[in-house]
DNA sequence: GGTCAACCATGACCCACATCAATAAAGGCT
DNA sequence: AGCCTTTATTGATGTGGGTCATGGTTGACC
């Protein structure tokens, strides 16, 4: 397993460690060294900065172009970093918010990762999806002005908080912002009919291999290896999402390494056979009807 | 069974019926009576009139409330009005749009219903959603330029399309539309995710029966029967929409007949016992958890 | 180092629902 | 009316994956 440098991000400085607990904008840096699997291998801590010199700002995100991908004038692009939030990152298990909290912003995701779920009245939980950095998050609940479900880190995790009235606000003067922010959410109805679709239709091997594929496809795409990778959330988390047990879970895993398709050792996944995997899922969950005419 | 001029609905012309079937904006009027279920008892072809003279605008459109719920003033209406293409009615099993078709529009149900699925590439058909007057369909086509799935009449229905780009145009000017149409989005995010929940947790008899209290609670905000009412689908549709077998659903029809819940003759369905069907649900798939906590 | 709590793996058993098959009823077409 | 296709019902049988139970790891904390 080698290390790279590329892999080296910028995160905030996690409460614990910061010397001025209390204020929002806390200062500091810290910079977190990453294996090619997206695991942090190591962290060094800087001197303490303020925030104006550490300029975190949307121009330099390597993820505005996943999480807001416009081209937008230096101008604009000030303009919409001067509305968002830059918050204490969440430990492991902390909510960035809760199913009935009032709703005044959405969350783009910097670094780390979250699980959404909600409640059901009977009191069981259903996971809703696992986030990425470059996702934006809790987009359902413009409607109802609450949020509806839970969104809990799953390890350090780092979001900007955008104010969502705000963004309306600045929607009419940047042109295309609203638009895209229109295409965001149309995204966000398609992938969740698409789950719709392997909840109804798919048998539980397609299900694990699908989701195996999915977060492989989305470590590649933010240019981590699509073949080797941490898995942050637990197999309850993971049965949950896909309404499966825990035990089909695990059995499973067992059985896609019994048939070579891929080696796991807790959390860390090593895909063998990304082919055979596609086989196993016998469909791809993300490649929707138009890319494949279009590949065809 | 007694049978409301209340119910009266005026629609377009069916294509049939209609003397002058190439051009786009036919003329004519087609007056159906309705039953209390929805169902179309009678019919009557009217003298045909120009489109001009017949005044289908928002403004006295019934369901404007539900597709874009807006406090607009006259000269807003109007502006929105104008940019409204009204088509002929689809015939049953006709399709509004199919997969991969160019998105262009969305659209609003004036009458009838439709269904929207979307193909798998190993070719078997899921059913995503039934839709009723005043429901927004396409939005899932924003991000990809190309609609994701097909929409199906099924039975005779008449829609509103709205251009996209006009509309876009549109919330430039009209404060609040733009806002308006990320609430739709939003909301059936929520719907969408509430789905999913289903499919993941419930047992087959929790599905049918959310599904008919949904379908009911939907006839009853457009102001018919909570009680009794006609399946537009057909078992087949029902089936592929939960994730079961058709087989399964009859026996699930039948089944709550002899425990007395309801009667159902082929696609006529009266609910006898409405609180026994929501235990049997066991949860009502669209009461989330912020108006639970308003209820109690 | 010891204790406790999560988390994960694996085997034995069983049931809800799919699948297969046969029949019946309804609707469309000539 | 008669024919044919589609749609719905019902029964018999099989199985995928849920449930229950046990034991093994790992990591946090004292």
């Amino acid at each position: 397993m080698g290390y790279s440098l590329k892999n080296c991000v910028f995160i905030d400085l996690p409460q614990r460690f910061c010397s001025n607990q209390g204020r929002e904008h806390h200062t500091g840096i810290f910079i977190s060294i990453e294996r090619r699997d997206g695991l942090t291998v190591a962290s060094i801590e800087s001197t303490v900065i303020s925030m104006q010199q550490m300029k975190v700002a949307c121009e330099n995100c390597s993820l505005h172009q996943l999480c807001l991908p416009l081209h937008l004038d230096h101008d604009a692009m000030a303009a919409l970093d001067s509305i968002i939030k830059r918050r204490r990152p969440l430990q492991r298990g902390e909510n960035l918010f809760q199913s009935c909290d009032k709703f005044s912003s959405i969350y783009a995701i910097r670094s780390g990762s979250l699980k959404t779920f909600s409640t059901t009245n009977d009191g069981q939980e259903q996971v809703t999806g696992f986030h990425l950095p470059g996702e934006l998050i809790g987009l359902d609940a413009i409607t109802t002005e609450e949020h509806n479900c839970t969104a809990r880190a799953l390890e350090t995790t780092s979001v900007c908080e955008i104010p969502f009235n705000r963004l309306q606000d600045l929607g009419m003067q940047i042109p295309g912002l609203q638009r895209q922010l229109l295409r965001i959410m149309s995204r966000e109805i398609l992938e969740d009919q698409n789950m719709m679709i392997w909840l109804a239709k798919k048998s539980a091997e397609e299900r694990l291999a699908s989701l195996l594929l999915r977060i492989s496809k989305q470590f590649s795409t933010r240019s981590f290896s699509a073949h080797e990778f941490n898995l942050s959330m637990s197999r309850t988390d993971i049965a949950n999402y896909l309404g499966l047990a825990v035990e089909t879970v695990s059995r499973l895993f067992t059985r896609f390494q019994v048939e070579g398709l891929l080696n796991v050792d807790r959390k860390h996944v090593v895909i063998n056979d990304l082919d055979g995997m596609h086989r196993m899922a016998h469909s791809d969950p993300d490649c929707t009807q138009h890319e494949k005419n279009r590949l065809s």
